[in-house]
DNA sequence: ACGTTCATGTAAAGAGTTACATGATTAC
DNA sequence: GTAATCATGTAACTCTTTACATGAACGT
């Protein structure tokens, strides 16, 4: 029971680039996906000796330029074909599990001010993020002649820009109008507020 | 530790408009929320139940229209005072974690007709959304007048439309720039493919 | 008869988060 | 000295999903 996790196939998905340290693939995915999929320590140590147990990756022990014992593994063809069946597999449905929704939702429950204050701080962090992609965009543009790879990289975050470029017009959309209604004072306020 | 979960707070959200039962709370939300959140029996029966006795809500035997018996369930003052808490307390921060754009990552493992067909699949889940939000929309804005609430929802429903029209532009671009890399036939497909 | 809806729950399993615990090296 | 980085893990806890279990009433 409970849903499958996809912390398996993600981590195969980077060793399949190059073999790694559980602590360089948490690295590797801040560098990256990060915007789309994070894991703890606690999920990726398990997880690879799992993996090594089951055959989809092998470990070997190192001593590093540091003089620090580290373990680097290495995907294996086992694990290359799960990898491959996973990514094949029909996608599943995606949700938006948003609390800016919920509580807006309530909304009714608190203040209009209050409201717009969640808001205004929900713009801001979209408008961050676009300023992440634009850099993530920049870079992949010059990478892109390199390898297959930095074109689905780009897609990915061609995504995300139109994503929250989409958030930004909506938080323009509902403070606009939340502001009308505030100045038409036409009982938009939570009763006792 | 672990993220404290929001189906209390949901749960007080929709017997703050209404009592009822925990039955008719998850088809309430089926009919409303479902698209932004969403319970399961094993966790509404016994968070009412938590709720119960921690004094956020009471509950009422009764024999139903139907003579089954039925448990209905009111909120209290404290309730009341806790959701109230939740909804001003800062909007937590939103996270995209959606399959498709794990599996584009990785999309060089596979062909690419065959992440042609992952974003097509989304396409065509997105416009279907599109359709829902759109009655969604119609029900709402004849029933804008009666209470303050339906402005609220209809923000998260353009909330859902703007998102899933961007949805559907990304698709078109990424669907473009796939078809024509395959055309030109550059090394756009996986090895062994 | 049979399927659906109303109605309430429990059990099992796994996923995910956070904190804790340890220790070496490196840079300032 | 001290903070940061590299490096590996465990433990506790909560959340969430899925399946199971039960039973009455109502419509066809």
């Amino acid at each position: 029971m409970a849903k499958e996790s996809k912390s398996r196939y993600v981590i195969l998905g980077l060793l399949a680039h190059e073999p790694m340290t559980g602590y360089f693939i948490k690295k590797k995915m801040e560098s990256s996906i990060s915007n789309f999929y994070a894991l703890s320590y606690g999920q990726i140590y398990p997880e690879l000796t799992r993996l090594e147990k089951q055959g989809f990756v092998v470990m070997k022990s190192e001593i590093g330029e540091n003089s620090v014992l580290r373990k680097v593994y290495s995907i294996t063809a086992a694990g290359h074909a799960l990898l491959q069946e996973w990514i094949a597999r029909p996608v599943e449905e995606e949700k938006i599990h948003y609390d800016i929704l919920l509580k807006l939702f309530f909304g009714g429950h608190i203040s209009v001010d209050q409201n717009i204050d969640h808001i205004k701080a929900f713009r801001s962090r979209a408008a961050a993020k676009l300023e992440v992609f634009a850099e993530y965009e920049a870079t992949l543009k010059l990478l892109l002649g390199d390898s297959v790879d930095h074109a689905y990289y780009l897609l990915t975050v061609v995504f995300g820009q139109k994503t929250y470029k989409a958030y930004i017009e909506w938080a323009d959309y509902a403070l606009e109008h939340l502001c009308n209604y505030k100045q038409r004072g036409d009982g938009y306020e939570a009763a006792g507020n």
